[in-house]
DNA sequence: CTGCGTGCAAATTCTTTGCATGCCC
DNA sequence: GGGCATGCAAAGAATTTGCACGCAG
């Protein structure tokens, strides 16, 4: 699982982009996003990247989880879609909208086929705005067959995921003071 | 600003569904949620809603207002769009499909019209999963022309609102045991 | 060599919870 | 009255940052 050609495109393509913006090549890094890119859209959480990455560098501070996962999304290599209770998605960006559908009930995802279609539809959506689509992740939110059929009681028990309850990993703030090219 | 009819048939709504549920109807609930419902589909935070709230009663606590926005979430009366920086946006579930772009880089919200057709559109694209759509707001990212203009040097800094550093107020994890009905 | 990036630990920030009290039903 | 909901303050989580050191360029 460590070696297909997929994930080892996604990593040079992270590794150029790195030098493009003139930064550094760590170990680290490569690990940390080796390590990402082997679960590329599948729900994952702060704690199971650190958990991951550890098990390739077990002396990788979580701080540094932090700052790279940081560093991708300002980078744009990465998007990330939250689902709830602090597990989100990564995806990285193909030039195209990654749409998922997911069961806001029991958090099941469905993938969903023929991006490109949907690319479009979106874009025309966006016609009136101004707006340039970009590549991101977009999810849809459903209820599954079995869920529906749980939930038949009117008063039924709100989702243990509930439709609040979402966080993200929260990385933002105020650190985007490393890793900046020439100002 | 405070009595417009929508406003209030919105907080009615709230208060039926509150009654529905069992749940008692208080002088903060009907504060916090008139709040809410005065500027619902406008990016807000945690902090934002309670200094307004404060404005009408002064001695709200803000755990309250975790509570209840919490409270909210898990009855499905409102929804929650992240932005980024630690915004998010609150609206009402309609039984429809809510969709919005933004511009990534600034931050804009460009409101999309004719919310049935998509809301068509998404449905059949959910069709293969057995997936019942839910009503939900999406947000779907963009790029506006002023911005695409400032980044048109391929080295341009990220957006001070990057793709990363999304985070929701986290109005989640396990307090999901106040304001159940009959287990 | 130079200084960026790292690990570590402390600091921050955000959110939840325990408890005593007040108020809705 | 009885118990849910609140305010307050303290506890807990999650994330960021300061600092000294090591390594990439």
């Amino acid at each position: 699982m460590t070696n297909n050609t997929r994930t080892d495109e996604t990593v040079q393509a992270f590794l150029e982009k790195l030098k493009d913006r003139g930064l550094r090549l760590t170990a680290q890094r490569e690990t940390l996003f080796r390590v990402i890119a082997e679960d590329l859209g599948n729900p994952t959480s702060v704690q199971n990247i650190w958990d991951r990455t550890r098990e390739v560098d077990p002396s990788i501070g979580i701080a540094t989880i932090y700052r790279t996962l940081n560093l991708l999304g300002e980078m744009g290599v990465v998007n990330i879609i939250y689902l709830s209770d602090g597990e989100f998605r990564l995806d990285v960006p193909l030039q195209k909208i990654h749409l998922t559908a997911f069961c806001r009930h029991c958090g099941a995802l469905f993938p969903l086929p023929a991006e490109d279609e949907k690319q479009h539809t979106l874009e025309k959506w966006l016609e009136g705005t101004g707006l340039e689509l970009l590549p991101q992740s977009v999810a849809v939110a459903g209820l599954c067959t079995e869920c529906r059929e749980a939930l038949k009681s009117p008063d039924a028990l709100p989702a243990r995921r509930g439709p609040l309850g979402q966080q993200g990993p929260c990385l933002r703030r105020r650190c985007r003071r490393m890793g900046r090219v020439q100002e």
